[in-house]
DNA sequence: TAAAATAGC
DNA sequence: GCGGGCTATTTTA
């Protein structure tokens, strides 16, 4: 570990020093990215803080390695079984393909900064920032502008921003606004899902079509009016899916605010989209996840994710890469909210670490006591009940007891966090914190759980897996904090109707069952034009958007090539991990029976059945050449069994997105289809109107 | 299944 | 001299 200096560390070590808030994640303009990266990195380097994120990347990039080690023992075969699975799953989850929505995503323009200053205009136009000088919740834009972010600790933001002005967070305040907010939206969608005190996703399906107008049109309004209610700008994202949603109004948050986009419900124009996205855009991917990606399989763009899909669903779980490929097919969850409930409740503080025994325990009492009083407000009571400790050197651990009966005093809960606590003592530690789950249901909430979630995950799981991402959960763009989540749904709630946003960050994502969808049938009253396809950072390459002025631009597709980890492949055979059950791993060029049909590219290069010679960025002809042989297979099975169902199936969807997507890498591209925008030229639209 | 560790917002 | 609250997934026992 440890080691992470050396190799980067030469004239510029600042550079390799990423954090969230210093990375390339937004596209600030004016910012002088270099000068931030080595501010930042002076001012961390040597803390304790500093040494513990350098553990922690060594820690990943050993992950890498190790992902790379396995992905490189996949013999040709896996290869093979493993591009079948993913070309399955693929072919599964289009099916599940939604368009007959229209989902909106709000994102307050800068929240807690906007709300100061509406209750101090003499901070108008100067750069502020909410938090403390240890932790910042939010910057405005004028701060931004010297690199000042949310996450951001404030005594470095005050050295990129001398001039700084802090304000101290006052959740009441933005309570009260999030609650005027709501009030607008709750007019276009009654059941719309707030993620979080500057967030929410509404279904504006209904709205568009009683009022005949395009989801464009209804963002526009709806922002406007929250303007008019609250003296409050936002941005919004209109797109099919809530995923995608988010992904356009978060980059304009992030960017220019005051402005929206649209994406209309058109499958074309939701690939074309996501394909030169950069994963690192979509809710649910952050620093770590991106890196792996991207430092064991190459990926950096979502369309990337579908052509590496057999090695994601080699290496990753079931939930993981059915995630990763529905990313990649530009999918997010389009389902109707259900109600959540809060699955479990905590406190937690931090402080300066102390290794006294004594003290250690009176700040336990302390939790445990505001602990038991949110409980008793929320009427909860739980029988798991989890201690979370970080330790003067920033290492985070957690210890877990789970109780034969429920518990909510602060006594109970005292006394079982004493014994925890007493078997790590001799420690120094910086932060305690107190979690209570597995409540009782009846208090919870309603008995939905359980059934719900396992008929989600089961039998959806077509949709959006993993990582509460897909959209929701997040806290929005700005640090939001929880706790005052009590204090929002009362100070909010006592509106009219009982709306069913979600009051905790609940990640809601899975769609529900494909089947009630009306098909391929989709009526379009809903296609909204593109007003403007978000064009997001440095991947220019959005290949083929169409705009609705009709600009359009090509790119050079950003494609890489199989990436190395397959090349090294074919010469070990091992069983995969985890799914493979189907065959038995043999020599891959065992014949005899039903393996002498299994294809795989000898040297990555050749067929092994055939010995057709077929290069591995000739993706598109490939999947058609063991097609091909599927197909010669299964035709030959049929004759004495009777599914042949699967043959046909199989070739149709991928035809189409295999095609679209592939076509661009073997040869050029095909100018038919390419249109692109340069990044900027998106924003230059409605950004701005009335800030 | 439960617990611990991760990751992400 | 780097927060707080919550969820979900994966890994391990």
């Amino acid at each position: 570990m440890e080691d992470s200096e050396s190799a980067s560390d030469n004239q510029r070590p600042w550079q390799s020093y990423h954090t969230v808030y210093t990375n390339a994640k937004a596209g600030m303009e004016g910012v002088d990215k270099e000068k931030v990266q080595r501010v930042v990195y002076e001012m961390s380097k040597g803390s304790k803080y500093f040494e513990n994120e350098e553990r922690k990347e060594a820690f990943i990039r050993q992950k890498i390695e190790h992902m790379r080690a396995r992905a490189a023992k996949l013999s040709a075969a896996d290869l093979s079984h493993y591009q079948k699975v993913a070309d399955k799953r693929i072919l599964e989850l289009e099916a599940t393909r939604e368009l007959s929505r229209i989902w909106l995503h709000v994102d307050m323009d800068a929240f807690y900064a906007a709300v100061e200053t509406l209750s101090n205009p003499s901070l108008k136009g100067k750069p502020m920032a909410v938090g403390s000088m240890s932790m910042l919740s939010t910057a405005n834009y004028e701060a931004r502008k010297f690199g000042v972010r949310a996450a951001m600790p404030g005594f470095i933001a005050r050295k990129l921003c001398p001039d700084l002005i802090f304000v101290p967070t006052d959740f009441k305040k933005y309570t009260y606004y999030s609650g005027l907010t709501r009030e607008v939206f709750r007019n276009y969608d009654p059941n719309f899902m707030a993620a979080s005190l500057d967030e929410a996703y509404l279904d504006i399906t209904k709205v568009c079509k009683e009022r005949g107008i395009t989801g464009g049109e209804i963002a526009e309004e709806l922002r406007s009016r929250v303007h008019e209610e609250t003296g409050l700008t936002c941005s919004a994202g209109v797109a099919p899916n809530r995923l995608l949603a988010k992904v356009l109004s978060t980059v304009l948050d992030i960017n220019k605010p005051n402005g929206q986009f649209v994406l209309p419900n058109d499958r074309m124009a939701v690939m074309t989209f996501i394909a030169s996205l950069p994963i690192r855009k979509i809710g649910g991917i952050g620093k770590v996840t991106e890196n792996i990606l991207k430092g064991v399989f190459g990926i950096s763009t979502c369309e990337e994710m579908l052509q590496k899909g057999s090695f994601l669903c080699a290496l990753f779980s079931r939930s993981s890469s059915d995630f990763f490929l529905s990313v990649g097919l530009g999918l997010g969850g389009t389902d109707t909210p259900m109600i959540r409930f809060r699955k479990s409740i905590s406190s937690e503080r931090t402080f300066s670490a102390t290794e006294d025994a004594a003290s250690l325990y009176q700040k336990l009492a302390d939790i445990a006591e505001m602990l038991s009083a949110d409980m008793q407000k929320e009427g909860l009571s739980g029988r798991t009940l989890t201690l979370k400790l970080k330790t003067a050197s920033f290492e985070v651990r957690s210890r877990a007891v789970t109780l034969q009966k429920y518990i909510c005093s602060s006594d109970d809960i005292l006394k079982h966090a004493s014994n925890l606590l007493k078997a790590e003592l001799p420690i120094s530690l910086r932060l305690i914190g107190l979690r209570v789950s597995h409540f009782n249901e009846d208090k919870a909430g309603v008995p939905v759980d359980h059934t719900q979630k396992t008929l989600t995950k089961f039998l959806i799981s077509g949709d959006a897996p993993k990582r509460t991402g897909d959209d929701q959960s997040s806290f929005g763009s700005d640090l939001s904090d929880l706790h005052f989540m009590n204090e929002k749904e009362t100070t909010i709630s006592l509106g009219s109707h009982k709306t069913c946003h979600y009051e905790f960050g609940a990640p809601f994502e899975r769609n529900h069952l494909s089947d009630i969808d009306g098909n391929d049938c989709i009526s379009y009253e809903n296609a909204c034009e593109i007003d403007r396809i978000g064009e997001l950072s440095s991947h220019k390459t959005a290949p083929t958007v169409k705009i609705d002025d009709g600009k359009e631009c090509t790119t050079k597709s950003p494609k890489k090539e199989l990436s190395r980890v397959s090349e090294e492949d074919s010469s070990v055979q091992r069983e995969p991990e985890d799914g493979s059950p189907d065959r038995s791993n043999k020599e891959p060029s065992a014949l005899g029976n039903e393996d002498d049909y299994k294809l795989f590219w000898v040297d990555n290069y050749k067929c092994s059945l055939c010995g057709a010679e077929l290069p591995s960025s000739f993706v598109e002809e490939r999947q058609e050449h063991s097609d091909f042989h599927l197909a010669e297979r299964l035709q030959k099975e049929e004759s004495g069994t009777g599914s042949s169902a699967s043959i046909s199936r199989r070739r149709v969807m991928p035809k189409e997105y295999i095609g679209s997507q592939n076509r661009r890498k073997k040869h050029k591209s095909s100018p038919a289809e390419g249109k692109h925008l340069p990044i900027d030229s998106f924003f230059a639209k409605k950004s701005g109107q009335k800030s």
